[in-house]
DNA sequence: ATGTTTCATGCAACCGGTTGCAGCCCCTGA
DNA sequence: TCAGGGGCTGCAACCGGTTGCATGAAACAT
């Protein structure tokens, strides 16, 4: 099938070593001789095969990133910069999506764990106590979870919870409810204690939901039920379904209800009426994360903890209390 | 580091082929080696390494996905369904994306190809050339191009098409734009051909077109220029963005302009107005990639073609032309 | 008692690369 | 003339597994 080193050795009467440094250190090799040899790599169309080099090396240039779900739009842009990053510093990502199941996502980093060199764990649903047993396979870089010891980034939904909850009550509101995401998720811990120790908000808090538009739908009849006028979803998707609940049911938004999501995604620009949300930094969360993984081969290097901030995006979706003067 | 299996058969005092066996051919070793072997085996936490093993056997258990864009919607219902096709049968999916270059895409071929047995090659936008010159690296699936001699699984785009434009026409719309993709895309140039010869339809081409809401943004004001009423948008986003822009210019959708879309996403279904769409099986087609991939494996088996039927979901951005009787 | 199977295991080569070490050649300087 | 050193290449072991073949013991048939 595809040629192997020694079949370019061969063709080119020199030792497989001296065809395995053309490629991998290639100052080492005379000129001549390098051009010979690559001049026969390229007619026998010759590719040095990365897993057989990785069992040597030790070093297989891949990354691993895995992601709850890949359909949600949260992670796509995230994906992109990683690999984006990736690419430019010589490594490959392959991504993997667990279907929000824990039992999945461990399965995964075992046989990817010596596939690559590392992996990133984007809003692993894992708990801490297995990722740290994880750890002793393969590297990890986890993004929007803090687990003790590990190269961590964080984007902080705390300050993002506050941001949004400020802003409503700046428009009147003091009845909010919090729809929290799945029971596994650091994120959703993160923005209900944020939350809790706020001045002046009667908080209700709804969940867990599931982390997309029919977790929104589903919670609908409770947030109406609920006496609420502001709320704050765990993310955009529960944003959008929770708006076309209300909208199913006769309540308007932003008119009798005002919401605020969390993510900023495309669909929410697109939908009508316009998110209010929470910005996340996906893109440079992704670059870094890339940068601290590779970061962390190299030295003996301690774990660094990266938090990253957010902001709030007002649209349309959040809007005066119905009893709050307009004028 | 991580226990390798000479670790296992010292600490177990047998052979390494007696530990090889007890993993990858269990029957051929006693009950009771056996067990005291796994036993060891799990002490040590010991798992066999994947690549290492494909070094020999030629077989990776995994296989690649390769997409232009993971975060256009339209792909993650494929993913998923690859990924529980294969898991199922003991297979693991990666997943990568190309950003829409053929460069990036041609790379990263090359990289997978001594990584997994066989890539699902999605929508891709190589030349069919290079894609048969690429083929004799690695066994292909292709998905929505049609490439002569590989397996090959379409969705009857073509017949999506005249489903739509027959809708549009039955509405009284006879002066339709077809919003086409990407050059290199098969998918456009089969609404292309099948939109052409129909009956009954001044058609007015516009593009090509980033698939994406933002291409669907930018050709807005073309599409208001050219004098249509009716629209066929290379897939939802573009679709959404077209009725973005359309909606920024005060022309209404579906009372100005009707727009149906393509791929039936899920934003389309929370879309204001929410969209007529052309569905497209995703789901399906990822499920029979990957079965005719591991197919292609086994047998010296012909190359399979398999066409996926599509439907049409009428929703709200589509309604009678201006002039139509209304009765 | 002997020949034949069957079962379980060990031996060693191999997959496709990498790399420390040794050896050769040639150049330099004394 | 010869020692020393640098540049280039070959040798062979190694990475972590798999597998065809040989071996030995036990079980069975004759």
């Amino acid at each position: 099938m595809a040629a192997t080193i020694r079949d370019v050795a061969r063709a080119s009467g020199v030792h497989v070593s001296t065809v395995s440094r053309t490629f991998s250190a290639p100052h080492l090799v005379n000129a001549e001789t390098r051009n010979r040899v690559l001049a026969v790599a390229e007619d026998l169309g010759y590719r040095p095969n990365r897993a057989a080099r990785a069992l040597t090396t030790g070093r297989t240039h891949n990354i691993g990133l895995i992601v709850a779900d890949i359909s949600n739009p949260f992670f796509p842009p995230l994906i992109k910069a990683a690999q984006a990053q990736a690419r430019a510093r010589d490594y490959h990502v392959f991504v993997a999506d667990t279907d929000e199941d824990p039992q999945v996502e461990e399965e995964l980093i075992q046989t990817l764990a010596k596939q690559v060199d590392g992996v990133l764990l984007c809003s692993p649903r894992l708990s801490n106590r297995v990722i740290e047993r994880l750890h002793a396979e393969v590297p990890f870089v986890v993004v929007n979870r803090r687990v003790k010891g590990m190269p961590t980034i964080l984007m902080d939904v705390g300050q993002g919870a506050r941001l949004a909850i400020e802003h409503l009550t700046g428009l009147g509101h003091h009845r909010i409810a919090l729809l929290s995401g799945p029971s596994g998720s650091w994120t959703s811990g993160e923005m209900r204690a944020a939350a809790a120790e706020m001045d002046g908000v009667e908080l209700v808090i709804l969940g867990p939901n599931a982390p997309t538009e029919r977790g929104g739908l589903a919670v609908a009849e409770e947030v109406i039920a609920s006496g609420v006028t502001g709320v704050l979803a765990y993310n955009d998707l529960v944003a959008i379904g929770l708006i076309e609940g209300l909208y199913e049911r006769g309540v308007r938004v932003p008119d009798d209800i005002s919401v605020v999501g969390v993510d900023d995604i495309v669909a929410g620009r697109l939908n009508r009426p316009k998110l209010t949300s929470v910005a996340m930094p996906t893109a440079a969360a992704g670059r870094m994360a890339v940068d601290l993984l590779l970061q962390s081969f190299d030295e003996g290097a301690t774990p660094t903890l990266a938090t990253l901030d957010t902001h709030l995006v007002v649209r349309e979706s959040t809007d005066r209390a119905a009893l709050f003067p307009r004028g």
